[in-house]
RNA sequence: GUGGUCGUAGCUCAGCAGGUUAGAGCGUCAGAUUGUGGCUCUGAAGGUCGCCGGUUCGAAUCCGGUCUUCCACCCCA
């Protein structure tokens, strides 16, 4: 026996059932993005270490995959770095090129590479796989796709309003059920400022973005570990766990900051894109939420984040507005705002609401038993003729005892089989058989077609 | 990356205070039924018990390592 056959940890191989599944998925987030405008673009799935690196924090770093340098590279490098043993020193100087681990930065990077073909403001979209060396779990891969839609070069609310209408459109096609939450980085920005913690946002913003893991303790906690004032961390208190509705909420928020600075800023934006919303019919619900910060640090100000109402399985969609993304690799000033669909994530969520429709995994809809060289060429003709309709058919390869031709077409779900044998043959004529029902009928060949409709 | 967990037939799982030929259900294949699938009945095939090493007279069973799965942390779609 040879090994095992096996696929690296955290990637999967999708049989043909699953695959159903998940383009009736792509299919209906492309269609959306089509149909608000948007254009698609692809990259490359691998980019230079030097694009890559340093853009998603420390964490994100040691995440990414590395492509090995082809060549000798041993033997170019100095005795002294080889014997030292210092992996992540060696890694770089060994490794040219990385995995993308997000759509975002390589996006960006194309934008500054064609800009000078490009009509601003660009709305882009770009469905395509990304990988991580994250340790897999439920609901996490190393090889997932995602599904981002940006506009860059506007400053506009309204392209915030748009991205929320299309993940309710997404998601209402999809049939999820979801609650979308949104937050803004200003707002976050205005507390952390409030409480006199500036220095410390990022340790407030992390410890917040798990209140509803861990509890208001527990967030207190962490800050208090993070070396947050007890005195602060009482003034924040009350600002996390506040309840009403949106706009209660951000009333409220907007009143403890100064008339100038982040905090109204940010409540100001927050306030103009829900007012706008809630003029329109969206059917999930809108919650703004001061403790949503999330990760990606360059987000700077709307932050957009979806949830599962059905199932626990971590954010299914997200994304928000960077304000100089672009400024890394040259060109300062353009801003953007974007999200981004986890297709595998949606997935696990629809398999466990039972969610797919069964016209999804349907294929051919007629195939024809083979019973020899002369019977198949008349079934043949009649092929040809069913498949230029447009009526999608098949004839069983082999001339092979019928029951294993039947059950090939039970097993596949085909709902009709036609027989042409030696009578039939004779008489011009082809036996339907509906597989639901089990009922035949012997028509003229001509009629086949039209009885298919 | 840290801690834990799982791995026995194609699939879901039993077996295990270490002891002859490792079992079941489902699926597969063959036949009952030589132009009729699903239902029924009969029979058969299929396993170096994840991999490597150790302890032992003897290991699926105990120990170590490794890979994989799932979970928590970290972080995230």
């Amino acid at each position: 026996m040879s090994q095992k056959p096996s696929v690296p940890k955290g990637t999967r191989d999708f049989l043909p059932v699953e695959m159903a599944g998940r383009n009736h998925i792509f299919d209906t987030i492309r269609n959306v993005f089509d149909l608000y405008g948007y254009v698609p673009i692809e990259t490359p799935a691998m980019e230079n270490l030097s694009s890559l690196l340093g853009k998603y924090g420390e964490e994100g770093d040691k995440l990414l995959f590395r492509i090995l340098n082809s060549g000798d590279f041993m033997g170019k490098l100095p005795e002294k770095t080889k014997s030292s043993g210092n992996s992540s020193i060696l890694a770089n100087m060994i490794c040219d090129r990385g995995l993308r681990y997000d759509l975002t930065v390589p996006f960006a990077r194309f934008v500054v590479q064609h800009r000078s073909k490009l009509t601003f403001p660009f709305k882009r979209y770009q469905i395509q796989p990304v990988w991580r060396a994250d340790r897999p779990q439920k609901g996490r891969y190393r090889e997932f796709h995602q599904c981002d839609v940006d506009v860059i070069g506007s400053d506009s609310l309204l392209n915030e309003v748009e991205l929320a209408r299309i993940i309710d459109d997404v998601f209402v096609r999809l049939g999820v059920k979801v609650v979308i939450k949104l937050n803004n980085r200003k707002v976050l920005t205005g507390i952390a400022g409030m409480i006199g913690q500036q220095d410390k946002l990022t340790a407030i913003t992390v410890a917040i973005d798990k209140l509803e893991k861990i509890g208001l303790d527990g967030v207190c906690l962490e800050m208090a570990e993070k070396g947050i004032s007890p005195e602060a961390i009482d003034k924040l208190k009350p600002l996390i766990v506040m309840t009403g509705s949106n706009s209660e909420k951000l009333e409220k928020l907007a009143a403890l900051f100064d008339i100038e600075g982040p905090g109204r800023e940010g409540t100001r934006e927050m306030k103009e894109v829900l007012d706008m919303l809630s003029l329109l019919e969206i059917k999930n619900r809108v919650e703004f939420d001061v403790a949503l910060a999330r990760g990606l640090n360059y987000y700077t100000g709307t932050i957009f984040e979806v949830k599962s109402a059905d199932v626990e399985i971590g954010s299914i969609c997200g994304g928000g507005r960077y304000d100089d993304l672009t400024g890394v690799f040259g060109q300062e000033g353009l801003s953007g705002v974007g999200i981004s669909f986890g297709a595998d994530r949606i997935y696990d969520v629809m398999m466990q609401t039972g969610g797919f429709p069964s016209a999804v995994s349907a294929s051919t809809r007629l195939m024809f038993v083979n019973f020899g060289k002369k019977e198949a060429a008349a079934c043949l003709l009649l092929l040809e003729k069913l498949c230029k309709s447009g009526i999608s058919a098949e004839l069983y390869p082999d001339s092979v005892k019928l029951k294993k031709q039947m059950q090939y077409a039970n097993n596949l779900n085909i709902p009709f089989v036609a027989m042409i044998g030696e009578q039939e043959l004779k008489d011009g004529t082809v036996t339907l058989k509906d597989m639901k029902t089990g009922a035949q009928q012997t028509i003229p060949q001509e009629e086949l077609a039209a009885k298919l409709e």
